[in-house]
DNA sequence: GATGTGAATTAT
DNA sequence: TAATTCACATCC
């Protein structure tokens, strides 16, 4: 009989494996829990986390304790590593239960990949490697991501003093320092108009945590925009060590990033949603920049929400959280409301300049024209706008114009027999690319050179209907003759350090008109925009989704936001709408940059309409070749709902197609499940996760099943 | 999910 | 007769 210590292992088992809780290893010595081991599982070997013992079993108890003899052992332990801090495992406790997936599966997730691959030596080689170059100092050396290698290291500029405060960003900091002392601080919601010096106030905070001996974890929504505000975190904290984590390292820097973060060495950990999940043992602070934005949610695997994990994880740590946008979540701004959050307002831009002057064009009082052989068209820009850009010109201002549309034109047509370019793998459109000379689904990545003529009845006579950005900067080639034009989109930022480029040429002034998606927006600080124009941002207004209008205001007030952020130019800006709908109440809102009044009348659309966050939902996704497979799976699963206690609590709706239904050949089907208590949504859920697995061996074809909890889009 | 088993089906 | 494919059982 094997002598030893009982220790239970999270390993990344699925859930249905019927191995969902950790599992029993035997130790020849006791294992603090969060020590990382590999254990060996069925023939393999595989990482693990030694975890704590559960409060409470699984609902359905995993098959009877198995006895010490059928026990094996750990094959390592790495326990040259301290163990993950006790928080970080309720964290991911907490995110699996949460979100409805396997324990093992997300804490797995969530460490970097390499680790998977090293043994003990090896593990104690990286670290020991590590802790030299630590020791060696070069404290933000081993920060840099791949694309930026020089910002401090060699030729550190001296640091320049912080600027001075203003008025409301004083109050803010004052709130804060009020916060810190508090043994369970709120959430701050900081509410700042574009320009008003949030990432400011960051710093500040931050430095009032590093004093005190802490850790600072600052998220951002993509990677982006890393670069940037890692350039002033390190600029503001030169003795400090500041580490990157997002997707786009190399396996062995995340795999050292996250072990400088765990050991405790890093002063700033700065990251996308993945860094939600670092190890922090010294967490004092937490800031989620831009915490409107979509990209905090996960889409595959767990489907977390990195910016309400934030939340939790500060409350858990009892360390404050600053929630920070110019045009809030309406899930934030309503718990700001009521109360829960701490409500701070920045509502002068930095240098007292205005916000750009906005302006909407009626589209309907434009007479159409004829543009080419085909049908009678409204112009691509309003005489007006296009006199605003002549002017920029003129002056030798910069001018940005958005359309949230890639490609030349979203579909080719043939006139004679109604062809269109329709992916034959999905339910949409192939996506003319004139660059190229290609029609490329946008969802499969199905990619074919353009035909020359119709390909069912080879007419010569096909035509892009539409418009993209690629479009746009040709159209806008010939309305202003001699300027330099730039496009910003996904296409042409593709290759490596393309975007860095295109950037640097817009800061050097190389670019006069700068055509782009919504890639544009997003938190680049272009100091000589003095225009921005809007070109058809219409039909988010009309989309199905309930988050469309909410969307479409961050958006547009982002846009607007890139221009006059130098306060002397700031007077002279101004941004263009153009739409067929002026009179629409978001565009009212946007015109005096009344953030509360659009989402107090947004809120009270939501509260009427019994939608987020007013209740709360999940969607229960379900694919497979044949729709009528996936449509089946939901009713059996609709039933099974329907069956368990508080099902009356909760409301199961019909399933439904997303609006994209078929991808890469698999059709896709939704059921929306809400109801206006979390805790019995979440219950419901969790009774009803061991049903759908029952059920799956029962519907044949089912490609995958998953749940999502808050989603997005319905 | 990964891995391995045996049986059923297919290729040569 | 060998080579795939597939359903199914196991993994502490």
């Amino acid at each position: 009989m094997t002598d030893g210590v009982r220790v239970r292992v999270v390993v990344e088992t699925p859930q249905h494996s019927g191995l969902a809780g950790p599992l029993d290893y035997l130790s020849e010595r006791p294992l603090t829990p969060g020590t990382l081991v590999r254990v060996p599982l069925g023939r393999r070997e595989v990482l693990g986390i030694v975890w704590h013992a559960m409060p409470a079993p699984p609902s359905s108890t995993p098959s009877a304790r198995l006895d010490n003899a059928a026990l094996r052992a750990p094959t390592a332990v790495f326990d040259m590593l301290p163990p993950l801090p006790a928080a970080w495992m309720v964290l991911a406790d907490f995110s699996a239960a949460y979100y409805q997936r396997g324990l093992g599966e997300l804490a797995l997730a969530v460490l970097p990949p390499e680790l998977r691959k090293l043994d003990a030596p090896g593990v104690a080689k990286r670290q020991a490697r590590l802790v030299k170059r630590l020791q060696r100092g070069t404290p933000m050396a081993i920060a840099r991501g791949p694309a930026n290698a020089s910002a401090t290291d060699a030729c550190a500029p001296p640091p320049a003093p912080p600027p001075a405060l203003q008025p409301d960003q004083q109050q803010a900091l004052a709130a804060f320092e009020r916060l810190v002392d508090e043994p369970h601080p709120k959430p701050m919601l900081l509410h700042g108009v574009t320009g008003s010096g949030k990432t400011e106030v960051y710093l500040r905070a931050t430095e009032q945590v590093l004093a005190r001996g802490r850790q600072a974890l600052v998220l951002v929504p993509e990677i982006n925009l890393t670069p940037q505000l890692e350039g002033r975190f390190a600029e503001r904290f030169p003795g400090r060590r500041l580490v990157a984590m997002h997707s786009a390292l190399t396996p062995a820097q995340r795999l050292s990033h996250w072990m400088t973060a765990l050991l405790g060495e890093a002063d700033i950990v700065l990251g996308t949603r993945l860094s939600v999940f670092a190890p922090l043992p010294r967490l004092g602070l937490v800031v989620v920049d831009e915490e409107h934005d979509p990209s905090y949610k996960q889409q595959e695997g767990a489907r977390y929400s990195a910016r309400d994990l934030a939340v939790y994880r500060a409350h858990l740590e009892r360390v404050p959280v600053i929630l920070g946008s110019a045009t809030p979540s309406l899930e934030s701004w309503q718990r700001a409301q009521e109360g829960r959050y701490l409500h701070v307002a920045l509502s002068q831009r930095v240098g007292g300049g205005p916000l750009p002057r906005v302006r909407l064009f009626d589209m309907g009082v434009l007479p159409r024209e004829k543009s080419g052989p085909g049908a009678a068209a409204t112009p691509v820009l309003a005489p007006l706008v296009l006199q605003s850009l002549r002017e920029r010109l003129e002056r030798g201002e910069q001018s940005l114009v958005f359309l949230n549309r890639r490609g030349y034109a979203p579909v080719l047509h043939c006139a004679d027999c109604g062809w269109k370019s329709g992916c034959p793998h999905c339910s949409a459109w192939r996506v003319f690319h004139k660059g190229e000379r290609s029609l490329r689904c946008h969802h499969c990545g199905f990619t074919e050179r353009v035909p020359r003529a119709c390909p069912d009845c080879g007419n010569l006579d096909i035509a892009p209907i539409g418009r993209g950005t690629e479009k746009l900067e040709e159209q806008l080639a010939e309305l202003l003759p001699g300027a330099r034009i730039a496009r910003l989109d996904a296409d042409s930022a593709r290759g490596k350090g393309q975007l860095e480029q295109r950037l640097a040429e817009v800061h050097a002034g190389d670019v006069d008109v700068l055509v782009g998606t919504q890639m544009v927006t997003k938190g680049h600080d272009f100091r000589r925009i003095t225009l921005v124009v809007a070109v058809n941002p219409d039909s988010a207004l009309f989309a199905s989704d309930f988050r469309a209008p909410e969307r479409l205001f961050a958006l547009l007030m982002q846009a607007a936001g890139r221009a006059g952020r130098d306060a002397e130019a700031a007077a002279r800006s101004e941004m263009w709408v153009q739409t067929w709908h002026p009179r629409h109440a978001l565009y009212a809102a946007l015109k005096t940059h009344d953030f509360a009044a659009f989402a107090h009348s947004q809120l009270a659309e939501r509260r009427s309409a019994g939608l987020p966050p007013y209740s709360h939902l999940a969607l229960l996704r379900a694919e497979a070749r044949d729709a009528a497979v996936a449509t089946a799976f939901l009713r059996a699963a609709a039933e099974a709902a329907a069956a368990l206690p508080g099902a009356d609590e909760v409301m199961v709706y019909p399933p439904v197609p997303p609006s994209v239904s078929k991808v890469a050949g698999i059709e896709r089907m939704q059921m929306l499940v809400e109801s206006a208590s979390r805790a019995r949504l979440q219950r419901l859920l969790a009774d009803w996760l061991p049903a759908l697995h029952g059920l799956r061996p029962r519907h044949k074809g089912l490609a995958r099943w998953a749940i999502d909890v808050d989603p997005l889009a319905i």
